[in-house]
DNA sequence: AAATGCAATTTTGTCGACATAATTAAAATA
DNA sequence: TATTTTAATTATGTCGACAAAATTGCATTT
C-alpha cells in the first residue's frame, strides 16, 4: 500500500508523462499497445494505413498473439478500426470525427470543471497555478517547441479532470480521447498556434476554481474548448483549400 | 450499398436488439465477447468473479487465443478489470462507480438531447412517439416484465443519442456505457420500478424535441437522469441496510 | 499455534504451425 | 480490349504446446 501511494505521488508530479510515456514493462501486448499508440499519434503511421500483423510483430520482436491483443485494445481506444477478416487500419480523423470529439469534450470537461470547483484541494489548485507559470516561461523562452506546449496544455486539462474525482471521466478522457486529441495536435501543430489566448483562458479557469465558482468555471472551460475547435476547424479548412 | 441501408432500417425497428442481441457470426473473439458481455450483464457471472481463461474457452468451445482477445475488448468496455499476470475479474458496480456513470450520462445525454432537437427528422420524432405508445401498452398489460421495460427505456435513450448524429457519442453510450447500465438494471430490477413517472418524463422530452426546443429538451433529460439516479441510489441504500 | 519458507500446482503469457478467408495476379472468354 | 473466371499469393483466424509467473498447500521453524 505504501508503494502504491508513493507511485501516485510520482505520477502527480510527472506533467504529461502519464499520457505519453511508454512503460517498457508489463506484458508484450501492453508494450505493443503503447508503441503502436505512440506511432499512430505522432503520425509515424499514417492515417488510414493498413496495419499488417506479421510485419508489426516482427518489428516489435514478438509473436502475433500479443500484437492482436494490442490491436483489440487500440480498437477500444478508437485509434484503429478493425474489419473482421480484413485487418486493421489507422483511424482517419476527418472533420466530422473531430467535430464530434470536441463536442463531447466540451460536455465532459465542462462537467469536470464544475465538479472540480467543489472537489479540488487548495493545494491542487496551487499546483495548477504553478503549472501555468511553467507554461508561461516555456512559451516565452522557446516559442518553437509547440509539441511540448500541446502536451502541457493537455496536462492542464487532465489535472482538472482528476479534480472531478470521477474515475469514469478520468478513464474516458485520459486513456481514450486524449490520444485522439494528441493525434490531432500533431497534425495541426506545424501551423499557427494560439498559446497566448489559451494561457489567458487557463488562468481565468483556475481563478474560477479558486473561488469555488463551478458555474463560471464550466462556462469558461466550455468557451475555451469551443475556441480551440474553432481554431482547429479553420486550420482544417485552410489545409483542404491548399489540397484542392 | 443497398443491403447496408436495408440492414440499417431493420435495426431501426428492432427495439432493443441492437444493444443485446448477440450475433452468432464473425470471429470467435467477437462471439465470445458478446456471450461474456451478456453473462456479465445478466449477473450469470457474479461481480468480482474471477474469469478463468481455460475454463471459459472450453465452455465456449474455442481456444484461449480468441478468448483473450475478447477479454481485452471487454476491458475496453469496462465490463472486466484485468491485472497483468493475475487474470481478469468481472467489474464491481459499487455506489461510487454508478454515481460516476450517471454523472457522465447526464452530461452526455443532455448534450445529445439538445443537439437532437435540431437534427432529428419529423419522422424520427414520430417514431419516438410510437415507441412510447408501445411502452405504455406494455406497462399496462404486463406490469411484471420489468426486464423488457428496462430495455425499452434504454432503447428510447439510444434513439435520441442517434438523433444527435454524433458518432462518437453513439459509440461511447451504445457500446460501452449502456452495458454497464443494463448490468445495473438487472441488479435492481427486482425491486420497485418507477416506470410511470419515467414514461411521463419521456413524453415531455419528446414534445420538447418536437418543438425544436433544445434547451428545454436538455433540461428535461438531465432532470430525468438525475431522478433515475436518485431512485437507484435509494435502492442501493436499502440493499446496504438489508445486508448489514 | 502462528508465521515463514519451500515445493507442487494452477494459470497466465507467448510462440510457432496450420486452416480459412481475402486480395492479387493471371488466364480465358466474349 | 474489357470483363469475368480462376489460380496463386498473402493475410487473418485459430489451435496446441511450451515457458514464466502466481497461487496454493505443505512442511518447517520460532
Amino acid at each position: 500500500m505504501y508503494f502504491v501511494l508513493l507511485f501516485c505521488n510520482i505520477v502527480d508530479n510527472m506533467s504529461f508523462s502519464m499520457l505519453s510515456h511508454s512503460p517498457e514493462q508489463g506484458t508484450l501486448a501492453d508494450i505493443a499497445s503503447h508503441r503502436l499508440a505512440q506511432s499512430i499519434v505522432t503520425g509515424e503511421l499514417a492515417q488510414g494505413q493498413k496495419l499488417n500483423e506479421a510485419e508489426l510483430a516482427e518489428r516489435f520482436g514478438m509473436g502475433r498473439g500479443p500484437l492482436r491483443e494490442a490491436l483489440r485494445h487500440l480498437e477500444g481506444m478508437r485509434l484503429v478500426k478493425r474489419i473482421p477478416n480484413a485487418g486493421a487500419r489507422v483511424v482517419v480523423l476527418d472533420r466530422k470525427t473531430l467535430s464530434d470529439l470536441y463536442a463531447v469534450r466540451e460536455a465532459l470537461e465542462g462537467m469536470a470543471c464544475r465538479i472540480a470547483a467543489t472537489q479540488m484541494t487548495e493545494d491542487e489548485i496551487e499546483q495548477l497555478r504553478k503549472l501555468l507559470d511553467h507554461h508561461e516561461v516555456q512559451i516565452k523562452k522557446q516559442g518553437g517547441k509547440v509539441y511540448a506546449q500541446s502536451e502541457g496544455d493537455l496536462d492542464f486539462h487532465f489535472q482538472i479532470v482528476r479534480g472531478s474525482r470521477n474515475q469514469m471521466l478520468m478513464d474516458m478522457l485520459g486513456s481514450e480521447q486524449y490520444q485522439l486529441l494528441r493525434m490531432c495536435r500533431y497534425r495541426t501543430s506545424r501551423n499557427a498556434q494560439r498559446t497566448g489566448p489559451a494561457l489567458q483562458q487557463h488562468r481565468q479557469i483556475v481563478e474560477a476554481l479558486a473561488q469555488r465558482d463551478g458555474e463560471l468555471a464550466e462556462l469558461l472551460m466550455r468557451r475555451h474548448i469551443r475556441g480551440a475547435w474553432q481554431s482547429i476547424s479553420e486550420m482544417i479548412s485552410k489545409e483542404e483549400e491548399a489540397a484542392a
